[in-house]
RNA sequence: GCGCCCGUAGCUCAGCUGGAUAGAGCACCCGCCUUCUAAGCGGGUGGUCGCAGGUUCGAAUCCUGCCGGGCGCACCA
């Protein structure tokens, strides 16, 4: 059940009723104030004009043709022509009673769609750090919340794992060998390692030269070079995903699908793209010119296919990305999460592969962009330059304080418990800092912003779930089963019924947006609202009638199960007790 | 030079397809633990929504111009 649908709906077909042209706007919100009402129509002042009527007389006219029989208690028009819908606390009631029945929580899927996600596509050459956390836990929670809704979601992982850099990698590898050492431990940093390698590149002498060699060799199949990239690959993926792991986060082995994966097919992309007369020689390189972008002189912008040597580059490898994921994937849409400064970028690979035809009209690309991590001197990581900052250090020390924390309180709880809580707090804090932020412009990077614990955080809705959990756990009774009548009484009661009932609305602007946000600050709503609840709805304590008792009980319980829902969407885990 | 993104409370940020008196968190001030977990609740201080025009019943939101910041613009990704 959707209730902005279904309201929208209703007040569509009044519109119609009333004599409103076909199409007529019909914008409907969720209420901006308590007084408001639950939800507000407030369609009728621009019908005025188009109507030649009083907004307020047409405002009357709607409510009288609106029919929300059972549905809404009260209708109320108000200021110049607002509709207020005060809903019905028995139709909320029941509402609630089947979201508490349900599995889904009474959330229909919708009509599935094959969607292909390209998030968090780290460079193998490096270590993840914390400039990475944004493309992966947003592409987790959007990806969850695709799953959620029905669709079947493709997880592409476009791991940078190949390219000029590693001829220098491999070279300072392949040395590393011959002197006997492990790959595992020569690459158990993979800093480090690109440091060294790098500091070679650039004083040892030959080693630059014997770089490029290999390279050459890499792309031309050599054996030995092919052995050696293979065994770093493989190691420097494992690094990944002892991150992933940590992160609590759904991409596995089977989802990568990196650079090299498309290296057999950027010559067939290039001389398609001749063939198609898009792609032409300038320069030397082969080169596709865009009018659509051209500068105020004509001058059609460029975009490189092939260098003027022979090499290809990312434009090549996305267009084969695209294609791949369009004709075999046969992606209804794709999304790929990547900083802002590639947007300009994926425009033009989007021009160039829909007049190729890589790109079908009725299949979408979507860019999802954020901004950079800055850091404390509000400029960005530099990856070479030692300032940066590791996920794995930023987690682990995200658990670390939610330990010390946890320490500070009194418990019962075992120190194995205790790990397990810290490690759920910690990592669900970090990742609810970066979740709950939507802008696409850059922004700070703060230890303490980051592993907060108060206010707007991951512990505090974890909190909140821990709060019924414990009702429950004294009261002896299963949140699970117990589904007992509800009766709205109190406001802070009704409020958290219908917080509860928009969480599908949430998800759907998550999914079409790509914008977990927009759930966490549902959660954070519903979570906060249920905090007022709990301080003034007692449940347990002396003089509470069963079925009051049993009521907000049930209540406390589909919150909780909506919380759980949410956070398992944004990839953060709930706990009994913390 | 051209293009994209952004300017909202001291700080970090919400603000949905334009809607009523612009909202949270942190910080600060005042209350609330002899127990349904105070990682909490209730209340308060704090904003010419960068500036100036325009569109209209109505603008933080849409349009134009300026100011300020970030990023990008042919062989790195």
């Amino acid at each position: 059940m959707n209730l902005h649908t279904l309201l929208l709906n209703k007040f569509r077909a009044a519109l119609v009723a009333i004599g409103a042209p076909e199409n007529s706007p019909a914008p409907l919100s969720r209420a901006t104030k308590v007084g408001f009402g639950d939800y507000q129509f407030n369609g009728a002042m621009a019908l005025a004009k188009v109507l030649k009527q009083k907004p307020r007389d047409i405002a009357d006219k709607i409510v009288a043709a609106v029919e929300l029989d059972g549905i809404a208690e009260k209708l109320e028009v108000a200021g110049p022509g607002f509709i207020n819908i005060y809903l019905s606390k028995d139709w909320l009631a029941t509402q609630l009673s089947e979201a508490a029945a349900d599995p889904r929580l009474n959330i229909e899927t919708q009509p599935s769609k094959t969607v292909v996600v390209d998030y968090s596509s780290p460079n193998l050459a490096k270590e993840m750090h914390v400039g990475h956390l944004r493309t992966t836990i947003i592409g987790d929670a959007v990806v969850k919340a695709l799953e959620f809704m029905g669709h079947k979601v493709i997880r592409q992982n476009h791991m940078g794992d190949w390219g000029t850099q590693f001829g220098m990698l491999l070279a300072h590898l392949n040395d590393k060998l011959e002197s006997n050492q492990v790959a595992e431990t020569a690459l158990s940093d993979l800093e480090d390692f690109y440091r060294e390698a790098k500091v070679r590149f650039d004083e040892e002498d030959g080693f630059a030269d014997r770089a490029r060699e290999y390279v050459v060799k890499l792309q031309g199949g050599d054996a030995h070079c092919l052995a050696l990239w293979q065994n770093f690959i493989d190691v420097s993926i494992t690094h990944s995903e002892e991150v992933y792991d940590k992160l609590n986060v759904s991409l596995t082995r089977a989802d990568i699908m990196g650079e090299s994966a498309y290296n057999h097919d950027l010559a067939n992309v290039v001389s398609e793209l001749q063939a198609k007369g898009l792609a032409v020689e300038s320069e030397g390189a082969q080169v596709v010119f865009l009018p659509e972008l051209a500068d105020k002189e004509g001058k059609p912008a460029a975009y490189i296919v092939q260098k003027s040597g022979g090499g290809y580059l990312y434009a090549t490898t996305d267009l084969a990305a695209v294609r791949y994921r369009n004709k075999q994937l046969h992606a209804d849409r794709t999304l790929i999460l990547t900083d802002a400064r590639q947007a300009l970028h994926f425009k033009q690979t989007e021009i160039v592969a829909r007049k190729a035809g890589f790109i079908e009209p009725e299949q979408t690309y979507e860019h999802c962009p954020f901004g950079m991590m800055l850091g404390s001197d509000g400029r960005p990581f530099k990856t070479r330059t030692g300032g940066t900052v590791k996920l794995v250090e930023l987690l682990d020390e995200a658990v670390e304080r939610a330990q010390a924390l946890l320490s500070k309180r009194e418990t019962d709880l075992s120190t194995d418990e205790l790990k397990v809580l810290a490690n759920k707090i910690g990592i669900g804090a970090v990742k609810y800092a970066d979740l709950s932020k939507n802008r696409t412009t850059d922004y700070m990077f703060s230890w303490d912003s980051m592993l907060s614990f108060e206010g707007n955080t991951a512990p505090y809705l974890q909190y909140a779930y821990t709060r019924v959990m414990s009702i429950f756990r004294k009261a002896g009774v299963d949140h699970k089963t117990l589904n007992a009548a509800i009766t709205l009484d109190a406001p802070q009661e009704k409020m958290l019924a219908v917080k509860q009932l928009q969480y599908v609305e949430a998800i759907n602007q998550v999914i079409a947006e790509g914008t977990p946000h927009v759930l966490c600050t549902y959660l954070y709503e519903l979570a906060s609202l249920f905090m007022s609840f709990y301080e003034a709805c007692p449940m347990l304590k002396e003089g509470i009638a069963p079925e009051v008792r049993d009521s907000r009980m049930t209540l406390a319980a589909l919150t909780a199960k909506t919380l759980q829902s949410g956070l398992s969407l944004l990839g953060i885990d709930t706990m009994e007790r913390m």
